[in-house]
DNA sequence: GTCCAATATGCCTCGATGGTTATATGACCG
DNA sequence: CGGTCATATAACCATCGAGGCATATTGGAC
């Protein structure tokens, strides 16, 4: 479950729709082939994705299969923006000279990737 | 600016790197070159697409343009994930939000892609 | 067992994207 | 003016990913 595959995993607006719409509540396959309008093998395919990013679990129900978000990945996604919400919650002088291009920010760690 | 161009200028570990470069502090695109072992080329191709989602900004210096973060957009990231961030908090965080007497976040609008 | 419903996988096509090299633009310097 | 440095754009190629259809798989009902 690397860093970049949750990158890649919620790229796409079709993947993001589906996670918004787990966001909500779990739900069967069927239910997530009609709500993203995609065909049932194109919306397996992107659910096979999220599975792989780690986002989604599957519980089997019968025959359904019911998807439910797992948001724990997306905990990276936070500390990735981390340093940068810090930027933008500063003072708007500071994005000046920041834009002006003076270094005097004190560097804030680096993110990983 | 949409949304989609954030995800998609996001998506790419080389722009990422890039963001996280010029976190630390505005640079020529000639050490944003070598510091992410791309061609020039291929590194302003880059820029471009940060610059066209608005994380980025230039300002010419001489013959060099220097790039610097714009962590704006960045802010409808942290929008984005606002409800999920509750969500993974919560088994962790409800503990501590009832002891520190932190009040209950209301309940964000569901995303909207 | 057979049949059906729900989902996943394989295969194909096509457009988007990332990478390259070569060339154009543009600013400075002599 | 010509030359050169820094960057952008053009042209091109290779790969990737999303989408579709057809088919395989799996579980339940009969």
């Amino acid at each position: 479950m690397s860093d970049a595959a949750l990158w890649t995993a919620l790229a796409d607006p079709h993947r993001r729709a589906i996670v918004a719409l787990l966001l909500e509540r779990p739900r069967p396959v069927g239910e997530i082939v009609q709500a993203c309008g995609l065909s049932q093998p194109g919306t397996s395919k992107h659910l096979k994705v999220l599975r792989e990013a780690g986002l989604v679990r599957v519980r089997q129900d019968a025959q359904r299969r019911v998807y439910a978000l797992d948001p724990t990945p997306i905990a990276a996604l936070d500390a990735w923006l981390a340093p940068y919400r810090e930027l933008w919650n500063e003072s708007l002088d500071a994005l000046g000279r920041r834009l002006d291009g003076a270094p005097d920010t004190p560097e804030p760690p680096a993110p990983k990737d």
